[in-house]
DNA sequence: ATCCGTTATATTTTGTCAAATATAACGATG
DNA sequence: CATCGTTATATTTGACAAAATATAACGGAT
């Protein structure tokens, strides 16, 4: 089978650029979240140490006016993590925004990708 | 006067993440060289090294078919450096794919922007 | 033949960031 | 009240990238 062309995977930071930013890494750790209910099962999945994602958590709640993960600690289940309606706000926001990007530069990204080399 | 929104910056990499990767710092590089005729003069601008500017002119010159900055060494004005027409072409392409991410993206950058602390 | 500003390259040093390690706090459940 | 899996936090270690430093090569101009 055809390998299909690589697409665009466009990084997008904001409000500026440096490590306490919201950009894709941000980004797929809430969605990891959001789909596990637990810090530490998320950061499983993603390869990084819960030091990482924990810090990475922290550093989301304090960009934004609401904090976009909610967690607890202790009860039957240990604790857990989720989304709060600001985290599945911002998350889909950025979502679409990559979609978008991803659209507007088809053409261009294609036209580059033929100038590279192999 | 008020201050106008802050615009976004789409951080657009390829083909693939990573330091040997496209993106915007080699880009501005290409604007400065265009401008200067000189890499020592462009990298002076950017407050970045010498030895660093060279490192991203080879890297870019070795990511595509051809190269995308001609240098010349010695003579009276002790050499240069210019953009080749792969440059030209690479850098325009990039430059119009940051203008069409940031239009696309525009309304929803803004609702984002809200949401932030600060 | 010498000078000069630039390109080109290697080597060393430094600084920063990620990883690893360790430990504490929590609280429903049994 | 002991247990358990998770969140929360500090500290140390290590890897890697950026910076600094040094030096060579080039070639037209004087």
């Amino acid at each position: 089978m055809p390998r299909s062309a690589p697409e665009l995977q466009p990084r997008l930071r904001f409000p500026h650029a440096g490590p306490d930013a919201f950009g894709p890494g941000k980004a797929e750790l809430l969605r990891h979240i959001a789909a596990t209910g637990s810090i530490a099962e998320a950061a499983a999945e993603l390869g990084m140490s819960y030091n990482r994602a924990w810090t990475l958590v922290r550093a989301m709640n304090a960009l934004f006016r609401e904090p976009l993960v909610a967690s607890a600690r202790g009860g039957g289940t240990g604790g857990g993590a989720a989304l709060t309606p600001a985290g599945e706000k911002v998350l889909g926001l950025y979502t679409r925004m990559e979609a978008s990007c991803r659209a507007a530069t088809r053409a261009d990204w294609n036209a580059l990708l033929r100038l590279l080399r192999g």
